[in-house]
DNA sequence: TAAGCAAACCAATCATGAATTGGTTCTGAC
DNA sequence: GTCAGAACCAATTCATGATTGGTTTGCTTA
């Protein structure tokens, strides 16, 4: 065996992945392949793995094996924490601010299949026989508007939305075992927002939603 | 047999439901097993599941089960799915849809230290010597306005849209020694967002942060 | 003695195939 | 016609073994 000192085999770790041009991110062979298609023993060439994993130049995980490039982030988004620092006024106003732009996204890229998923949605919550189930479909439209702006990063941003304001309503749900009334102001408003879309008036789309929330928004503070 | 009529056995499904009682969310016996034990043919019994699951009262999946409550969006706080399943396009049309919003909250809201953070960060970000150090202030510009608009939830989303902007952005950052030239258009566009903003001007700064995320995303476009 | 290599072992992960489950179609009995 | 039963399909779950980075042990060699 040649000289197998640390700072060789790291060089020569260092050509290998200058020779094979792998793509970012791409996998390494395992350490034992890798070991012996360099010939040097395992050991050495875990140092010098080590050496290129602390200058961010691979990175590697149990199970997965070695790969290039940085460690992709884990952050999750903390709903928990959002939860915690927001308050049910804020939670207005940032579906106030968010959603008639994802309505407007959706008046302009809806399918006609979705189209009538909203109309359906619509239907249902206004043939609901308790406010539950009726909540249970007004969620259900807006996530579906979320879903026909063809754009999953929205509709990944309303869902956190959703998913905070759920758990900051908590507790909240009228158990009332009445029905919405037929002149609900919603269902005209939720009418509006569902045709503009379908008329691909992106403008008048964000402007249904935003009076549809901020009638809500004036429900809710009646009731307080 | 005895009368195994439609409701006849969807009176039977719902005792089951009601006498097990099971915890919301919880999973039915297995379709087979639920047939025999209600002495139903399964057809009779999926008819009976369908109505309930149009009620809202279970919802079903292929391979999953059969489960009360509600059927559970798959939330998708995690940064990494999100970027799993969007694209560089979709960033910049969330961010165009997202962002001038947030913007108009900051201008109603935004605290006079605030703005003058927001002007720091623009002059800091015309001094940058390097590219890099530009996109830093021009991320830090963008982040303080989020906080100018003092909804913690707006903040929190935005946050999130970022922490997906930069995954996805990921290795396309100008590594060019040069800095950014003086007349880079974003510069004009910045002082646009940042004076409407201190003129509690809402709809100019929602406008002038659209204009600006159009223009950088032109720019995006030439660069392929 | 000290360093390095090889082997064995551990825990996390991946890959594969069998079993499960809701959805559908067909047949036969009534 | 209707309905129960069987067979089949596709999506999902579950169990099992293989893979992989991380660690320890022991032997060899300089």
């Amino acid at each position: 065996m040649i000289e197998n000192t640390d700072s060789a085999v790291l060089l020569r770790v260092r050509d290998f992945l200058a020779t094979t041009q792998l793509p970012d991110g791409g996998r390494l062979p395992p350490e034992r392949e890798l070991a012996e298609f360099l010939d040097v023993g395992r050991g050495a060439l875990r140092k010098a793995l080590a050496t290129l994993q602390a200058e961010g130049v691979v990175w590697r995980h149990v199970g997965k094996g070695t790969f290039t490039g940085e460690r992709p982030i884990d952050t999750v988004a903390d709903i928990n924490a959002m939860v915690q620092r927001t308050n049910p006024l804020e939670v207005m106003g940032a579906r106030i601010a968010f959603e008639p732009e994802v309505a407007r996204c959706a008046a302009l890229n809806a399918t006609p299949s979705q189209i009538a998923e909203l109309r359906g949605c619509m239907l249902k919550a206004q043939q609901a026989p308790t406010w539950r189930l009726y909540e249970q479909w007004d969620n259900r439209l807006h996530r579906s508007i979320g879903e026909a702006s063809q754009n999953s990063l929205l509709l990944g941003l309303l869902d956190t939305l959703n998913a905070v304001r759920r758990a900051v309503t908590w507790g909240r749900l009228r158990d009332t075992p009445v029905r919405p009334p037929p002149d609900h102001h919603s269902f005209e408003e939720h009418a509006r927002i569902v045709e503009a879309i379908a008329d691909r008036d992106g403008a008048g789309a964000a402007d249904a939603m935003r009076r549809h929330l901020r009638s809500v928004e004036s429900h809710m503070r009646d009731l307080r």
